[in-house]
DNA sequence: ATAAATGCGGTAGTATATAACCGCAAAAAA
DNA sequence: TTTTTTGCGGTTATATACTACCGCATTTAT
């Protein structure tokens, strides 16, 4: 039985989305400057994925931002 | 065909063996403070697992520190 | 010397992340 | 209004992360 993870997952793409949101790029805009596919991009920021390491170092690059500030938000609850 | 992120890998692996080393802690210290078992996370510091997001954020809390602090590294290179 | 702790390799089964597409409905731009 | 952009849901196939074990060889403690 695996663990749930939904708010883990939920809380990483309303985290991501902010930060695209704040440089206001498309989701095809970021996908242009990494490896991923801007649907699937979407898909994580409705926190559908457990994304991998590299998918978010992909994401970092597309973002423009140090892999680190992907994961600078509040974790407390579940700490 | 996938991409070869052997060197991501490898580089979060060290990086978490040097937060745990810091710490003195062992792998099975470590594994009984998440819900991860120290054969895998001793996998993980030897760079063969491409982690997924959850797993990061359990090593975060066997490792008491803040999830963003496991990717607080330099990854120049590949950015 | 004996016992305990440690790092780590192996395994099998299951779940799921991902790539790489398609196409639509709504919003924005022309 | 027509065109373009945007977010997003769906799909199929493949790779691999993870769980949860076992046991060994080396190191450290007693």
């Amino acid at each position: 039985m695996e663990r749930d993870y939904n708010k883990i997952k939920a809380d990483f793409g309303s985290h991501i989305r902010s930060i695209r949101d704040s440089k206001k790029y498309s989701l095809r805009v970021v996908a242009s400057k990494c490896n991923l596919d801007d649907s699937n991009i979407s898909k994580i920021e409705n926190g559908k994925f457990n994304v991998q390491l590299s998918t978010i170092i992909e994401l970092a690059r597309g973002l423009e931002v140090h892999p680190s500030a992907l994961l600078e938000y509040d974790f407390s609850f579940e700490m």
